[in-house]
DNA sequence: TTCATCTATATGCAAGCTGCACCTAGATGA
DNA sequence: TCATCTAGGTGCAGCTTGCATATAGATGAA
């Protein structure tokens, strides 16, 4: 299937949870500063080393966490390379980190009542001799 | 916060699976044949009865499922109301509905990735005598 | 010096998902 | 007759995301 188009979620059958870069980018924000290119390559302890994110969506989402307040940026000189501009989590940004553990401990609910209705259903499925559950009639 | 506009996640800070209703939908159909009214009341197994799903996302979906070819329908008479299109899953559709599970196997795996890399950093930030650590230098 | 490459940040665009508003229409009962 | 319930559906717009691309300083090799 050539020519995958663009935007979308192309990948996969549909994974992914909504936004979870920004979590992931306010936990390193919590560990200290950082610029956009270093919360680049620290993703990787969450998973993104394969299928790696995108750094527009990064960028985009710092400079979202700036407008609403989740953090303070300036620019500063690295020891190389061009100048980088710096965040620092601001306690509301931390707050609206501990915001979205919550959402994502809600989220491991949702997935979880969904796999034990599945492997309910499994077994019902199964012990009724194949096929002909119907889970009504 | 009024005028919520249109679209959009608008609730809560953006939790949610991405086009979860699509497993639930398969595992429904999975147990037996249904009509995409029966299947919106019933997703309230999934945790749909707070913040339910919204109907024309279900009939949406059902439509895709047949083009995809996960399904078949046809109009049936029921014992009251107006007639309805039933939905019936294929092998092809059993197998989509595999290939959900393991991505939310997946999923699973990544959220509680971001659990232990959460749990594991406040450990040592408060371990480290408040707001000092760095993770570096 | 020139040029490729790396570091670093950023914008434009289009596809895809979702919820809200709204529409159609048969069935049902007051 | 008319409101309401059941059932299915469309249009639209907001939001998220990935790809392509642009910009520009720093670095090192030719």
């Amino acid at each position: 299937m050539p020519g995958r188009r663009r935007g979308g979620s192309r990948n996969r059958c549909g994974r992914r949870i909504n936004r979870f870069l920004e979590p992931c980018l306010l936990l390193l924000l919590h560990g200290g500063e950082s610029h956009g290119y270093e919360l680049l390559e620290n993703l990787g302890r969450f998973g993104f080393s394969e299928n790696p994110a995108d750094s527009s969506t990064i960028y985009r989402i710092l400079r979202s966490f700036e407008e609403r307040g989740f953090v303070t940026s300036s620019w500063a000189e690295g020891d190389s390379g061009p100048a980088r501009r710096v965040y620092v989590l601001s306690s509301s940004g931390d707050g609206y980190l501990q915001m979205w553990v919550g959402d994502l401990e809600e989220t491991d609910r949702i997935l979880h009542r969904f796999f034990s209705e599945y492997q309910n259903h499994m077994e019902l499925h199964h012990s009724n001799g194949k096929k002909t559950f119907k889970g009504k009639e």
